[in-house]
DNA sequence: TTGCATGCAAATTGTTTGCAATCAC
DNA sequence: GTGATTGCAAACAATTTGCATGCAA
């Protein structure tokens, strides 16, 4: 059965609520390890299942965002109003973008295709600070 | 080293063209694995791990596109042309999608962050019409 | 002949699950 | 006390990698 599944009373538990706070202090989106290591400064003996478990529950509930981007892993969000997120195509950090793409009318997507369709998502791609000035700094050679 | 890296020689293989042809002829999204089951009726050893090699080649040549929806495997697409796709919330089925969205002016975008801009996808969700079956063969008991 | 590509198996990585011990209610 | 939650370890799934052999050029 999932986890977050609600046929079952939920309990507070001290971790959850360590993992919510530290999150929400974040202005990063870490991963579920990333996070897993930031709250084990507070709480050494936590594991990652527990961190794995907790986030599905608090995204369940609505209090964090798992963010559904292009990649392989899962990043978490604290923030809970409307933006978006950009993506290094290099090193993969994410960062927010506070603005918000004009979405595609939904009838008009509906139009073309037999999905019943739900949603949609836009995602930026770039390159971070970091990567970037990395990138700047062995180009030269190449144009010399 | 990145199998796809452009610093050695590349040799054409059978292999690399019974990939591609395939999943050129599919109109579905298959995943590395299902498209590994399809190559084996003509080619009986291939192995994954070459189905996995060649589709990053052939990604990085751009004759095929590495589908980065969200969710956690890859999916592969043969067209060329420009489109767009939704993702089955239920069962992760991908359709194309004839309608290119109208992207943000990427200025603007630039002006929220100080990530490089170098694109935005966006991505639609839905039901395909197999789950939206399954889906309302069940509701009807729920709304008695 | 040279060295890239393959098949196979083993290693990695990210995430989930089983279970006994704990802790919230 | 009851049963949800935890920590730990093991299980899983997807993808990648090491290496000897095979094949394209």
């Amino acid at each position: 059965m999932n986890y977050a599944d609600t046929g079952t009373t939920r309990r507070r538990s001290h971790q959850r609520e360590v993992i919510l706070a530290e999150l929400a202090k974040l202005r990063t989106h870490p991963t579920a390890d990333e996070l897993c290591q930031i709250v084990r400064r507070r709480l050494p003996r936590v594991s990652l299942a527990t961190v794995y478990r907790n986030l599905e529950v608090l995204a369940e509930q609505g209090l964090i965002a798992r963010l559904e981007l292009s990649g392989q892993q899962w990043r978490f969000d604290g923030r809970k109003d409307p933006h978006s997120h950009i993506r290094c195509v290099t090193c993969g950090a994410v960062a927010d973008l506070d603005l918000t793409p004009t979405p595609t009318p939904l009838p008009e997507v509906q139009r073309h295709t037999d999905y019943a369709v739900a949603g949609q998502h836009t995602e930026f791609a770039g390159l971070c600070p970091a990567c970037r000035a990395a990138h700047d700094a062995s180009l030269p050679e190449a144009l010399a």
